[in-house]
DNA sequence: TCTTATATTGTAATTATTACAAAGTTGTAA
DNA sequence: TTACAACTTTGTAATAATTACAATATAAGA
């Protein structure tokens, strides 16, 4: 908790009691966690705690570089801590989404095209 | 479009003229369209056409397995005709998004943990 | 043509997210 | 400590993509 109100002191942002929550839930839960799934898990903590701070704080880590916005499911945006180099694999079937240790580098030389 | 006609009734779907021109849309433009961007191009042609028969339709063609819905960006699904054998590769900067001919076996050995 | 099944349409509901203003908290300087 | 400004949090209302559903339209078969 001392290390992540320190980090977060680094990166300009104040370590709230909400922040430093949302910020170790995402340390703890690497499942790839929807903001409503952050909420419901702290509400029994910060019982004031407002679903827009956490859309706020969500917003905010991720301008910062702390945390990943990951657009893997259908109509939720995902968020991730997890500063490792890794790719995601999605199961077409299942929808599982699984974690690869792999580098960006091996894709160079099979791009195509690219869309906006 | 008479090849279409035929094989969207080798996959047991009538081939109204809804369908053949939403299928026509994605065979053409291979952007990873929205349903509201096939509902905006194909409403001059078709004006009497409703979003919801897009979305009944791309759900339809999901479940029969002529197209793919893609979960890549921000709480809009994207659609996919392309039966090629590739992988998205997504830009974290620019949200541009790369098609790559790599097949899933290349990733085999690199799974580590599988998440819901 | 008549009947039945299937397709399409429009509106209303649902859900994730954002906008925004009010209320609460913190830090600093007198 | 008090006053004040800056920043945070909160709640409600708005927005946007998608779905539910019932009504209308179309197509196919007897």
């Amino acid at each position: 908790m001392s290390d992540l109100r320190t980090m977060l002191k680094e990166k300009g942002i104040a370590p709230s009691v909400q922040r430093i929550k949302i910020l170790e839930y995402l340390q703890n839960f690497k499942t790839h966690p929807t903001a409503d799934m952050i909420y419901q898990a702290l509400i029994d903590d910060i019982p004031t705690l407002s679903k827009t701070t956490v859309y706020n704080t969500l917003k905010q880590f991720t301008e910062k570089g702390i945390l990943m916005e990951l657009s893997l499911f259908e109509n939720e945006t995902r968020y991730e801590y997890d500063q490792s180099h890794h790719t995601h694999f999605k199961c077409t079937k299942c929808s599982r989404i699984y974690d690869i240790m792999l580098d960006s580098a091996e894709f160079s030389n099979n791009i195509i095209e690219g869309h906006k």
